[in-house]
DNA sequence: GCATTTACTTAGAATCATGTCT
DNA sequence: AGACATGATTCTAAGTAAATGC
């Protein structure tokens, strides 16, 4: 603690100083009081310090104070059911700058002829200009949709005269854009600083709020900027505006009690509510989708973790009583009732593969997605026997975020038999789970356990799947880079069992061809240390000269080093592979418990933040905090 | 009962910042 | 010191599920 102040700048090693515990909501905060310098003492050992340093020591004395207010939020009492706070103050949202004109000299052009754009319209068109090397903009899609809503900003010379998006060029406008881009990349470093601290600025504002006696971190204090909608997949609204958000759309929350955050000059709020019973700060409609955004706090907030751990006790929960409710859904594909063997089916499905649960969704508003209960006749194939396995399901469809979902798997035979009912008699475009929603499955999930739903199985498989396989990969005996490697892999069989993927990074391949370059560049180097090591032990041999011994074990240290170092880069070069085209951090973040690798690191002596970066290490304090080497998910 | 609305979690891409190498 | 790669953060879309409205 002292060192931290020290190197904030509040304090140093000569100083005298005295601290005080102070307890407060269960949580002990040490404070420091500095005593009075002495004068001499100040000019001899001040050094003028360099802006760097008084900077560095600025965010430091931050951290220090953000760390302070972390609270223990865990350790305290937990209000009636339906509260979420008593008391909640803040400043409201940001708002993104107003649009800036460009500049007189720049053209648009509308069939070969240069054509000055009204304010309105020039916006639209820089929102579509700037993402012209987007495959987007190519699509037929996104370009009626953009086409559509551009010509409703326009003013009605412009509408009479624009009619085809084709005969539009908007290059000086992207090569505008494509010039601040790099303006912005060849900033100089005081240029970048100015920005930083404006930004911090607004942070500072903007981004916090007290929440009960607890002052919390905004997730997203800014109001989304406009633009051009960019659905996922093949989204039916691509290319739609998206409309600039005004403090005339927006929904404050807050305390009666609290200091209701003031509209920007000339404005005011939709409407100011205080209702405790939910947890956003504000709330506005967004224009493409009809959807409400909210403003809510960070993941390291109190409302925000307590959720979170309760979710994976929740989970837990299911893991005691799992056996029986299998039990229930096998003997189910038995029943009489059409409604409850396609419950049972769906249930084997979402148990087994961890899909979701497959809300219904409005048709022609978002791309074509399924989930479990959504399912329909074309995304399944059934094989009675296939690569030597019988009874086996092939599924083949689109889940959230468009993301592919394809497997193969053998199920049994009464599940086999029952999907072949129920697709007796359909169309490929039939649901294949026509007396089933997630609706009637979670009621009867909701019967079987309290606060049972669909997704905890997810979340119970996930985290039973880490840690089973952290038991069977990893042992006390592996060095660290394998012990780390056997964690990413437990974390990779979650991924891939949620179906978690991404596109592989753009530099993929040179990333993996400059690795194995650097290995065998070791690998060289090790044949040769090790040659020399042999040399060295050759000509010790007989001889109890004890400079040339010396030289033995410098050899053998330096030879030990290089294989170290190889194994290293081997494995590091297997864990990249493995992953070219699977996300980890969303099992991570969202369905891995986090006590569980707390308790891993604990037992494998493996320091916390190898496996958590800060911000997971904020957002899982209450399971650092509060986690055993004994722990059992 | 259902469709709709509301509130919240989960998701991958884009962007930004930092660390490493030359 | 600049280029580049990588990891962290930001962004906001797209889900789940419960409440509400009719």
């Amino acid at each position: 603690m002292f060192e931290l102040a020290r190197l904030a700048g509040i304090a140093r090693s000569s100083d005298p100083f005295v601290f005080s515990l102070v307890k407060h909501m269960n949580c002990v905060y040490i404070c420091f009081f500095q005593m009075p310098k002495k004068e001499e003492s100040e000019k001899s050992v001040t050094k003028k310090k360099t802006k760097e340093e008084i900077e560095a020591a600025r965010t430091l004395k931050r951290k220090l104070k953000e760390e302070e207010e972390q609270q223990r939020w865990w350790e305290e009492e937990k209000y009636e059911a339906g509260i979420k706070w008593k008391f909640l103050e803040h400043k409201g949202p940001y708002f993104p700058p107003e649009y800036n004109p460009l500049p007189e000299n720049l053209n648009f052009y509308y069939n070969g002829e240069k054509l000055k754009l009204g304010l309105r319209a020039e916006e639209v068109a820089l929102y579509f200009a700037q993402m012209l090397d987007h495959e987007y903009t190519t699509r037929e899609v996104f370009r009626n949709n953009f086409f559509k809503d551009w010509r409703k900003e326009m003013t009605l010379e412009e509408r009479m005269l624009i009619t085809d998006l084709e005969k539009c060029d908007f290059g000086e406008y992207h090569n505008f854009h494509k010039q601040k881009v790099e303006e912005r990349k060849n900033r100089t470093k005081e240029e970048k600083q100015v920005l930083k601290e404006a930004n911090q600025k607004i942070t500072d504002e903007y981004g916090f709020c007290m929440l009960d006696h607890h002052r919390e971190r905004i997730g997203n204090f800014k109001i989304e900027p406009p633009g051009l909608f960019r659905g996922r997949g093949d989204h039916p609204k691509q290319g739609l505006l998206k409309k600039r958000i005004r403090p005339e759309d927006v929904i404050i929350n807050c305390s009666k009690e609290s200091h209701v955050p003031e509209p920007p000059a000339g404005h005011q709020w939709k409407e100011v509510r205080h209702d405790n019973t939910v947890t956003w700060l504000a709330s506005w409609t967004d224009n493409v989708q009809g959807a409400t955004k909210y403003v809510m706090l960070n993941a390291n907030s109190k409302l925000k973790g307590e959720k979170d751990w309760e979710k994976y006790e929740v989970a837990r929960q299911l893991k005691s009583r799992v056996d029986g409710i299998r039990a229930q859904y096998k003997d189910d594909l038995k029943s009489k009732q059409m409604g409850t063997r396609q419950r049972a089916v769906a249930l084997y499905f979402i148990d087994k593969l961890a899909l979701r649960a497959g809300n219904e969704k409005e048709e022609g508003e978002t791309a074509d997605t399924v989930g479990c209960c959504s399912l329909r006749v074309e995304h399944i194939m059934l094989h009675d026997s296939l690569d030597g396995e019988k009874c086996v399901v092939e599924f083949d469809f689109l889940g959230k975020d468009c993301i592919r979902y394809y497997n193969k798997v053998p199920v049994t035979k009464r599940v086999f038999k029952n999907l072949k009912l129920f697709m007796e008699n359909k169309q490929p475009g039939d649901d294949l789970f026509d007396r089933l929603n997630t609706g009637m499955l979670n009621k009867h999930l909701s019967s079987l356990m309290p606060g049972l739903t669909a997704k905890v199985f997810r979340t119970y498989n996930a985290s039973i799947t880490l840690q089973q396989q952290l038991k069977e990969l990893s042992n006390a005996l592996l060095n660290q880079a394998e012990k780390l490697l056997s964690y990413n892999r437990a974390n990779r069989a979650v991924a891939i069992l949620c179906n978690h993927q991404r596109a592989p990074p753009k530099s993929f391949e040179q990333s993996m061809a400059n690795l194995q370059a650097k290995i065998e560049g070791r690998k060289e180097q090790l044949t040769l240390a090790k040659a020399e090591l042999k040399k060295a032990k050759k000509e010790a041999k007989g001889n109890s000269d004890t400079k040339l011994q010396f030289v033995v074990e410098k050899k053998k240290k330096a030879m030990q080093r290089c294989e170290e170092q190889l194994l290293k880069m081997e494995v590091q070069a297997t864990d990249r592979e493995e992953n070219k085209e699977i996300a980890l951090s969303t099992s991570k973040l969202n369905y891995l418990d986090p006590r569980i690798s707390v308790a891993w690191c604990k037992n494998m002596e493996v320091q916390l933040d190898k496996i958590y970066n800060k911000t997971q290490r904020d957002k899982f304090a209450w399971a650092i905090h509060m986690t055993e080497k004994d722990f059992e998910f």
